[in-house]
DNA sequence: ATAATTTTTTAGACAAGTCTAAATTTTAAT
DNA sequence: ATTAAAATTTAGACTTGTCTAAAAAATTAT
């Protein structure tokens, strides 16, 4: 049995240990699930007795083959939820996170597989990021930050890499959605902002925009 | 906020109290939850002191109209997505419950209101049971029993009283389900056991089942 | 009316998860 | 190679929800 916090934690190290590869540091836990340093020792502790961390003091911790695989279910299940709440519940991509950050701990593999079906086996989420499979593998995708693109270069925009609130709705309200076809007009190497054409709209971006959103050539 | 462990006090107060009217005691409440009456007692402070129950030593408790209201809500997200699990993701009758007991912990109300939107706002579970509106309004059904029906008399099963899945499954395996027509082909003075008429096929039940299916007359 | 029984509450303990403050280890700087 | 700074762990405490055992109150039986 694991619990919603040791979840959260599994996921947290799993993110930031590039999908498990890399050791992590108490602190980056700490700073990234907003807690105390002094916490994060106390979980990883009670993780690794439940063998879903390496863990040597002082040293960081990194997933084990069930860890992982414990932290990509959460992180499926999270994501086909969100797939749910814009599909079919009418939920903007700005607001399923936090309704999903709960959904993602709900234990029955059934439900999650019934979802999927009812989904229609979805591969990506509404930012635009991929869904693992049971096995807990991701679809590779060759994506790149619209921030690397050249004037006069044309793509399409595959996701998000800051899917804050902030960032979605900026993007709603300039009619910039997954999908979306956008060409590079002009870009200023002083500040590396970017003049944009959206379908017939022209609009200018700074590099804040251009660095958090993925696309891939068109 | 309150937390799952004090909503699902309050489901089973309200349960217990005849849709909160009644008084119930910290013993009906231990044995209902499979707890300890000292932890019943423990949580009733807690939920006294937050105005969900009106409590007096040695008195028994009773819901306070916010502690009836968030009885209500979370019976109303359990019994929605009882419906979904039935409806849409082609779970049967007897899997739904232990599911719908985590997910009625979920707190949005963007999600309550657009499932029950999504599955054209339904007025029953999938075991027959009403489902409450926002303000935590039942409409009343006249329901009776099947073993108050006398020799002759035909109805419609319309819910279960026991919805263990060995009765649910039971029920299936004998072809009876929400909307099936049954008629009472005789009854034994003795045990009360019955001979029921159920489309082309005879079945004998105990008064076992008889007392534990909701019927309406036909 | 008193005694026996049942119900309910209290007292004290424990596990999970978190915190602050202090101690320890590692890393970076002189 | 020492010293200073940063990162990490430990010690001790607190909250929530639970438990057992004992005390107190209410109910039932004699
Ligand atoms: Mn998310
Ligand atoms: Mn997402
Ligand atoms: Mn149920
Ligand atoms: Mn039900």
């Amino acid at each position: 049995m694991v619990t919603f916090s040791e979840e959260n934690y599994l996921k947290a190290i799993y993110h930031l240990s590039k999908h498990g590869s890399v050791s992590v540091s108490t602190n980056a836990i700490a700073q990234r699930m907003d807690t105390k340093a002094s916490s994060v020792t106390d979980m990883i502790k009670k993780l690794s007795e439940k063998d879903l961390v390496d863990y040597k003091k002082y040293q960081g911790v990194s997933l084990t083959e069930s860890g992982r695989l414990t932290a990509t279910t959460v992180i499926r299940k999270h994501r086909l939820w969100e797939v749910f709440l814009v599909d079919k519940l009418n939920f903007s991509w700005d607001e399923v996170h936090e309704v999903a950050e709960q959904l993602e701990h709900i234990k029955s593999e059934k439900l999650i597989d019934q979802l999927d079906a009812f989904l229609e086996f979805p591969t990506h989420d509404p930012h635009g990021d991929p869904i693992p499979d049971k096995q807990g593998n991701f679809k590779k995708t060759e994506k790149m930050l619209l921030s690397q693109l050249a004037e006069g270069e044309t793509c399409i925009c595959i996701g998000v890499k800051d899917s804050s609130s902030e960032f979605l709705q900026y993007l709603d309200k300039h009619q910039i959605a997954l999908g979306t076809i956008i060409k590079v007009v002009s870009k200023e190497t002083f500040d590396e902002s970017m003049t944009l054409q959206i379908n017939a709209e022209v609009l200018a971006i700074s590099k804040e925009v251009s660095n958090n959103l993925f696309v891939k050539a068109n």
